[in-house]
DNA sequence: CAACATCTTGTCCGATCGGACAAATAAATT
DNA sequence: AATTTATTTGTCCGATCGGACAAGATGTTG
């Protein structure tokens, strides 16, 4: 397919701006409104655009939806990296916890859409997103049981373990307004980086490793 | 008040009753479909009643929603009970994980409800409320670094600490859709229980503390 | 039983929703 | 320059929303 001989016309420019323009107020307003509550008529005017606009570019409101959806789910799979029974627990368990806080920190609303959408029994997610999620946990799993079966680290639940540490991170991000009720700070970043230490000595330490005080690269 | 001299009439009772109808239908139908995305259709369809009916009895979508955030406010609020710098932090810790995850197992429309409220921007939350939790968590953080000044517990930041410890177990209500997919049982108390066992093991032991193993009475 | 209050229910209303459509404009291709 | 394609925008539509209202049904109290 010759994409590439085509040159980048002013309309493909303007296509390309447009529709991002679109889908990321697409983001700010359904991560406020929810989808129900996010209306054509609000993501138009955050993107200084017609309604009509909206909609010739991306069909409809659940194509858009759809669309920021795929969006998000991407950011989310770059996971633990490249892991064995190899790797040691404690780097790549701090590692990760830290990009999830740093995910969290850079993509709340991605967070927040995600968790909604979860919350109101997954609508708009089909099949093969679970399949492929499920496939993920599992690998994932088993290289914690390895970790624990060579004594590495502490028993537990490898699952509940993940579990907590995508919920423990994600809570930096869906809780924002009750954070900035509880912990009024003129730092966010100082929130994040207190957060993510105090996380990781928990859960390394519970885990019977010892946290490094890694950063995050 | 001579509010128990009135004898309750039958049509006291069929008041509380259908308001209480009312209400569970609201609980159900808003964790499934948010507050906006909830019509009063769907809830009358749920309580078995006609439209108007829900109207009658709450005065307004924004009432009836009011009740029920109440409600669910007031489950939070049977915190980790009366605890002191005397309390034994292991003990205290993991009865409050364990009363939490049962939470989420009895009530988890409850956290799928509030969790959407914070997601959104808390917009009817309001300043009573966060005066209140901020009271509660000032004196639950205090205790706290008490028992670390008397070098009870590991230094941890005990506000982080109850945000890991609100997060990971509501988690288990928030996510149960997740959970469905990536942990099919047929036996769902195991995984809750599997889910406690864990969250105190790892949460306590992070806190240089050591799980009894205790349960919930 | 008469009066009164409470509850039930069908119907109607203005506002807003997603989105279809056409006409006007701009850009690209020949 | 002519023609075709892509974009912009205003307008219109049926469906649904929250909720107001009135009339009838039921229950309570003198």
């Amino acid at each position: 397919m010759p994409d590439q001989v085509k040159p980048v016309t002013r309309a493909a420019q303007t296509r390309t701006r447009n529709q991002s323009l679109i889908i990321d107020a697409a983001e700010s307003v359904f991560a406020r409104h929810g989808y129900t509550g996010g209306s054509l008529k609000m993501i138009a005017e955050a993107a200084n655009l017609p309604k009509a606009n909206v909609v010739y570019y991306f069909g409809s409101k659940e194509n858009l939806y759809q669309a920021l959806l795929t969006r998000i789910v991407k950011i989310w799979e770059l996971g633990l990296g490249d892991i064995s029974s190899d790797s040691d627990p404690a780097v790549v368990l701090e590692q990760y916890i830290r990009k999830k806080v740093s995910q969290s920190r850079r993509y709340p609303l991605a967070s927040k859409i995600f968790t909604s959408e979860i919350i109101q029994g997954a609508p708009h997610l089909d099949e093969i997103f679970w399949k492929e999620l499920k496939h993920w946990l599992n690998n994932q799993v088993a290289i914690i049981q390895s970790w624990i079966d060579l004594e590495k680290m502490n028993s537990v639940d490898p699952k509940h373990l993940l579990f907590m540490i995508w919920s423990s991170t994600q809570h930096y991000a869906d809780y924002s307004t009750q954070l900035g009720h509880l912990m009024p700070s003129e730092n966010d970043e100082l929130v994040f980086d207190d957060a993510a230490n105090t996380l990781c000595n928990i859960i390394l330490g519970g885990c019977g490793l010892k946290s490094a005080n890694l950063s995050v690269h």
